[in-house]
DNA sequence: ATGTTC
């Protein structure tokens, strides 16, 4: 049992929005942790977040405040929700920074489908999309890979994709990294972890990740410029969003690694306040290999969402492709499970910074050379995942995100955990209940889908205005449920 | 999150 010694009233408030645990609060620290998040969100966080945050800030290498994000729940080590700027010459990098589901992330398609024209056949498309896109614990996927085809894919992530004719060019570019992010190399990677994965590319899994039919309300949509840039510029819009990762493939390196490092604490010469933080120097032999594991998964999971849109892509030509016009492009494919090289300015100084960021999104700002250029004057599209009855936003990046390293929320945020979630809700009852508010839902366990219940999250607009006003970013538009595939 | 305890 790990001891909770977090006390409350060390929480300082530094503004409305930001509360801040001082450095000298607990032994150890070697920076402030600082919490995003408003009075009322501060107060409904378990208290194990701020321990789980302030053992981030005694974390070797750790530069500027440990961050927690307004969703922030606790997870493995890190919370949900957390980010660790660390130095990579004299720091670590630590596999419960990022999560077990490496490259969790969101992508979001734009069609040229209203929903009057969708709504005739949404029972048959939300069938259909159930049928064709595996989903569930253990599923298979769409392809299965041979030895040599997954070796290539761990570098290539959805360029992969793309030279297997399951995409189109536009999908590379509006995803981050291009979908093919640098420094993947597949000796690094296990055998386990390749069995686990070959078999899984365009899975949804289970748990939180789905397929979400979407519409894009004209009263929902904030900021109508930045909106219709993102490719959203006609009344009740049908969008789709996925959320996913990269399934056992991602679990395994995560697994892998953190046995690898908790046996090697002593050695490196750490003595860390929970052991669920292992971790490696970052310049360690160890650390390389993981971090190359990692980019591995971190394309892994580009691919898995690729082949899903394009599936699902297929699906919609399929049964709308008569109506004059249909296109279904990709508005943006964005992470929040990931450890990232990246430049920041932090004390007034510019510096390389191993940014590690759990359930927690980049928002780069206007004039940013790693988004697409249509989006430099907008900002990075940011994708909110909300619970899967209240809806989701898109919020963009804003240049007042640099003291939160340009990182914002990344969902609701659970209030519940699965197991309680189970005792309140019962699968088939919910069901019954969306669709008589209008959203149809197809799942592979109904046990599931009682743990993701509306009920067991944070209220999604409270944590949106909470990451808005403390800068974090800003709203675009909501987008409102009307069909769902849950693993 | 996870072949939900190799």
């Amino acid at each position: 049992m790990k001891s909770d010694t977090m006390n409350r009233n060390q929480i300082k408030q530094i503004n409305d929005y930001l509360y801040e645990i001082p450095a000298d609060a607990s032994p150890g620290m070697k920076v402030p942790a600082r919490i995003y998040a408003s009075e009322k969100l501060i107060r409904e966080m378990d208290t194990a977040v701020f321990t789980q945050i302030i053992n981030v800030t005694t974390l070797p290498g750790i530069t500027g405040p440990a961050l927690c994000m307004p969703d922030a729940h606790s997870g493995y080590g890190f919370p949900i929700g957390g980010v660790a700027a660390i130095d990579p010459d004299s720091g670590i990098i630590s596999p419960g920074g990022i999560g077990f589901d490496i490259n969790c992330g969101v992508r979001l398609l734009s069609t040229s489908l209203t929903y009057n024209e969708v709504r005739p056949r949404i029972k048959e498309l939300v069938d259909t999309l159930f049928r064709s896109i595996p989903s569930g614990v253990g599923s298979g996927g769409i392809v299965k890979l041979t030895d040599s085809q997954f070796d290539e894919a761990m570098v290539k992530g959805s360029k992969w994709a793309l030279e297997h004719g399951f995409g189109t060019p536009s999908d590379c570019e509006f995803t981050e990294e291009n979908g093919m992010i640098r420094g993947a190399d597949p000796s690094a990677v296990s055998q386990r972890a390749r069995e686990r994965g070959a078999g899984q590319i365009g899975s949804l899994g289970s748990g939180n990740h789905y397929l979400e039919v979407q519409v894009a309300r004209k009263g929902n949509i904030i900021d109508p410029a930045t909106a219709a840039i993102f490719g959203i510029n006609k009344d009740d819009q049908v969008m789709i969003m996925i959320h996913t990762g990269s399934r056992g493939f991602g679990h395994q390196v995560a697994t892998d690694y953190l046995q690898l490092f908790a046996s090697q604490q002593k050695r490196f010469g750490y003595a860390l306040p929970d052991r669920e933080l292992a971790c490696a120097p970052f310049r360690s032999k160890e650390g390389q290999d993981y971090f190359s594991a990692m980019n591995c998964a971190i394309n892994i999971a580009f691919l898995n969402r690729q082949l899903i849109i394009h599936k699902t892509r297929e699906i919609l030509h399929e049964m709308f492709g008569r109506t004059r016009g249909l296109t279904v492009n990709t508005v943006y494919d964005v992470c929040h499970n990931t450890a990232k090289l990246e430049k920041h300015t932090v004390n007034g100084k510019e510096k390389i910074l191993l940014i590690h960021r759990k359930g927690a999104t980049r928002a780069f700002p206007p004039g940013s050379r790693d988004i697409p250029e249509s989006y430099r004057r907008t900002g990075q599209p940011v994708l909110v995942g909300g619970s899967m009855e209240s809806g989701s936003c898109i919020m963009c990046g804003t240049e007042s995100g640099s003291p939160g390293l340009y990182t914002t929320v990344h969902g609701s945020g659970r209030v519940m955990s699965r197991h309680e979630a189970k005792r309140h809700f019962n699968g088939r009852e919910l069901q019954k209940r969306m669709e008589s508010h209008g959203i149809l839902i197809r799942t592979a366990s109904f046990s599931g889908l009682a743990e993701e219940a509306g009920g067991a999250y944070k209220n999604m607009n409270d944590v949106v205005d909470s990451a808005e006003k403390a800068g974090l970013g800003k709203v675009v538009a909501t987008l409102e449920p009307v069909g769902n595939i849950k693993g």
